[in-house]
DNA sequence: CGTAAACATGAATAGTGATTCATATTTCAA
DNA sequence: TTGAAATATGAATCACTATTCATGTTTACG
């Protein structure tokens, strides 16, 4: 399981971000496996044992980082959404993909941790997506009730919907090297709202 | 780059198709890095030396699965389609997903394979997806001609319906450890099909 | 201040696992 | 049948890397 000490002086939150901050570049640029402890704590500027004194090992310092970064990308897209006043599920999507691949650029770490989360903890991996799909369950059956969509299964859209969003978001940021731009979201805002209205 | 030593007895031939048969087992269940070459030897029922008489390393064992299951997996759907006298993107598309759904059933392997390959070797799992991605923007430009599709972004659509699809293969045989029912190809096709055709 | 707790260090350890290679066995064409 | 090529063996090697720990430094609070 997950664990992290709490640094108890302003010096050790620093050195705690530090390698955060260093881990999350270098998972997201080789993966978990290429990934070095001497790489961390180097990018960190920190000595090896240093990072020991936060982490009792690797594996706890990956599932602390998706941990963290999957909350705050929840966060965000409820933040955003609760901002807008059109609750139709479509301008609501419109958002949820505007935030994630606005997340993506920022943080261009989860992504990539997360997809090879599979094989590093599958439990975690799986909770992971599954929280997601939940949250989309949930929006899918309000919008049915409203009438906005067909008698669609939620539990299938919703992985469609994730499925969609990383395959784009892994073309435009990872293959591509760039970013989707407003035809792109246009284009997906598109695709899902015929996918799901009714009719 | 991969390479194959081509035996050149049928002896040999047997061996190397034990070795590649215990390696995609392996691999699929816990991933590239976790699989040791004992582990496949012993799988296998052969010595570990005998592995480097067909591979020079691990990776090009890999690289090797990687790319034949992928031609597999395109000959397959390329023949389905072909034997379909429905020609309509709809239709040619609810043969893609019902053979990729039965191959991932067949080769669990791959689907898992593919999926980190993104941390093993960066430019194979980029190739991999591009050749499927040229496929499907083929035949949505071929479908705009015919009147079915909207002027949808072909380049886009083709990475969401791979996303679609590698996402739900992900939930029912990775989390859910079924596999995709009539109902869920269904509801696939209905989603897709709304989402690309002209109104 | 003073000092106990918190934090940082990095060389040493210890275990791992891919790869090698000298040797033995099997195949098959002539 | 025969021997040269092909294939198989698995113990030994060797490079690599996560983790430890004894020691030194810094923090913050009474």
């Amino acid at each position: 399981m997950e664990y992290v000490k709490q640094p108890k002086t302003k010096r050790g939150e620093k050195t705690l971000k530090k390698i955060c901050d260093a881990a999350e570049t270098l998972f997201s640029q080789k993966g978990y496996y290429a990934t070095e402890i001497k790489d961390i704590t180097q990018l960190a500027k920190v000595a090896t044992g240093t990072l020991y004194v936060y982490f009792p090992d690797k594996l706890s310092l990956f599932l602390h980082l998706m941990d963290g970064l999957g909350r705050k990308l929840r966060r965000e897209i409820r933040d955003a959404k609760s901002k807008c006043t059109d609750t139709s599920i479509i301008e609501q999507e419109r958002i949820s993909i505007r935030v994630f691949f606005s997340f993506v650029r920022a943080h261009f770490g989860l992504f990539r941790i997360v997809w090879q989360a599979q094989f590093v903890d599958e439990a975690a991996f799986k909770n992971y997506y599954e929280r997601f799909s939940q949250g989309y369950i949930n929006e899918i059956s309000k919008a049915h009730t409203r009438g906005e969509t067909r008698n669609v299964d939620s539990t299938v859209i919703s992985y469609a919907l994730m499925g969609i969003y990383s395959f784009v978001a892994l073309k435009c940021f990872v293959f591509d090297k760039s970013e989707p731009d407003d035809a792109t979201i246009e284009q997906l805002v598109n695709f899902i709202s015929f996918g799901i209205s009714a009719q």
